[in-house]
DNA sequence: CTGTTTCTACGAAAGTTTTCGTTGACATCT
DNA sequence: AGATGTCAACGAAAACTTTCGTAGAAACAG
């Protein structure tokens, strides 16, 4: 049985992510260029992903001479995970308060609030 | 000029500001109690305090052989400070997706969605 | 074919965070 | 006073993250 349990990404990591996420499978070079403004080096990038990869977090196509990578690990899975951490760390387990805090400290649009409003709606007809 | 940009503070130091933003003022001791469960030892804990306290994330009493220490910063700005970075590095800057995955994940009272509700009131009128 | 570019792989250095052993000062108890 | 326990200070090791130099294979251009 192996166990299924992934690493956090640090942050490095997750700015990879983030590319992969967005623009799908890609090679290395691929991602260095949207983290150009990083100012990190090619090779920086390249140990990076290959590091991840060995970590599960990333999968890839060796099938061609610049392997193809794509993210294992579900970019909602990862951000529930994320939130989760912050909440227990930060807001002593309460997610209203990090809600609180989100939205008092980034402007939403008047259609965000409301498909936040939809969400209270369907969580408090769901638990009633 | 002083500059007041202040690091983030690592995962350790987090867990050591939560017990002095939750019992205020205490010494090394009584934060490593409230750490028994981590597993590390005392001094492992007075290091990192010391640490911090270069840092300027603590301010201390040196007053009494046991030296007391407080959080020098503000729960509230770090968490939002925190928040923000998250924002950024996992939900594409998007702060209403946060807000969605935070309400998903975790439960929140009746109460609790109360008053988000009322904040989001407040924000709708705000900006009208 | 030969030189140039582009890629992976490897390894190691630099940086950061976390850990703890040891020491000496101070306090307390008998 | 002497033994015992608690504390801050220091230093260094261990662990982890980030960085890049170098080398060799593959692709490509002339």
């Amino acid at each position: 049985m192996v166990a299924k349990k992934l690493p956090k990404p640090t942050e490095a990591e997750l700015a990879i992510l983030q590319v992969l996420w967005k623009q799908g499978p890609s090679t290395v070079r691929q991602v260095q260029d949207c983290l150009a403004d990083r100012g990190t080096g090619y090779t920086t990038t390249l140990k990076l992903m290959q590091i991840m990869f060995e970590k599960g977090l990333l999968k890839r196509d060796e099938s061609e001479r610049s392997h193809v990578y794509t993210s294992a690990v579900p970019q909602t899975r990862t951000q529930k995970q994320l939130v989760s951490q912050l909440i227990d760390q930060v807001f002593d387990g309460s997610a209203q308060q990090l809600v609180m805090q989100a939205l008092s400290s980034r402007k939403a649009s008047a259609d965000e609030l409301a498909e936040i409003r939809a969400l209270l709606d369907s969580i408090e007809r769901g638990q009633s």
